[in-house]
DNA sequence: CATCATGTAATAGTATAAGTTACATGAGTA
DNA sequence: TACTCATGTAACTTATACTATTACATGATG
């Protein structure tokens, strides 16, 4: 649909990142997303920054979470990828004198602004311990279809 | 703040000509935009095909208003320029196997689509007459000023 | 000290919107 | 009919933002 996958991609690596005890390396993550470990700590910077993962260098080195998956919120991981634009309609220019697009501007800024204050409050409210929880139920939904079909001999 | 003025463009134009009685060119819109106007004529197209306006070549041609202010929405128009994309983040992979990647995509994609649903719903309800009458306050405001400048031969 | 991994700048690739040029088509006018 | 104006469109260039890659410095481990 749209373009900018960073918020995808961190949420992807840091659940990653929950199941390993061990730190996981840059080139690790590139490999999982299909892209270049550069890539992965360019949007891993500001999070390291605001405290929500460790990195080490070296050898063992890599990354590492240091809070909880309920204390970080999909809105403290956008804020750490720098707060990117969410919607995708604009304005042409700034501090027009003309009135007609004055009008335009103040109502496509109000629907602008409120989708935009939606999505920040969806984003506060979904933990990475919900997310986690979310592919807890996948896996056990797999087990369960496993069984089926290892019971039924059927793939269909 | 971000990209695409098309939705803005074409509400302004619309709204100019709303206040001319004969067709307005390509050449006109366009001035008033600082733009081009093959721009101005490639995002009058999906209008003119929905029948929002009418264009005519040659001498006196240009482009009219063929519905009444009151009859047409910006969804209308949002939908007349090809639904562009509204939010600007999405994900990186379509259909992916990897259950951590469905997790955050369903949970992502489910914030994104209430976003889209709420401003489209917004779009549903502002129609160009609600625009027009903002403009006109406006102007009433400016004149307001004006005259207050004048009795008391303030600036500031 | 050799190796591994991060940190980051610099550069190139890609997608989409915006801007421009060129030319065809049709409508009015002398 | 010939001329001019305005739209209709394709083709090409520019602008911008994200994504990808290369290169090299820095620090940690064995």
């Amino acid at each position: 649909m749209s373009r900018d996958s960073r918020l995808s991609d961190v949420l992807h690596i840091l659940l990653h990142m929950a199941y390993e005890r061990a730190p996981v390396t840059s080139e690790a993550m590139a490999r999982s997303l299909n892209t270049n470990s550069v890539v992965v700590r360019r949007i891993m910077a500001g999070l390291r920054d605001r405290g929500y993962v460790r990195s080490e260098k070296g050898h063992g080195g890599g990354w590492v979470l240091s809070r909880d998956l309920s204390e970080i919120t999909l809105l403290d991981i956008y804020l750490a990828l720098g707060s990117p634009a969410l919607v995708s309609f604009g304005r042409r220019s700034e501090a027009p004198d003309c009135l007609v697009e004055q009008a335009v501007n103040s109502n496509l800024d109000k629907t602008l602004q409120e989708a935009q204050l939606l999505m920040m409050t969806r984003f506060g409210e979904i933990t990475l311990a919900k997310l986690h929880a979310d592919v807890q139920a996948g896996i056990a939904d797999r087990r369960h279809l496993a069984k089926l079909e290892a019971a039924h001999g059927s793939t269909s």
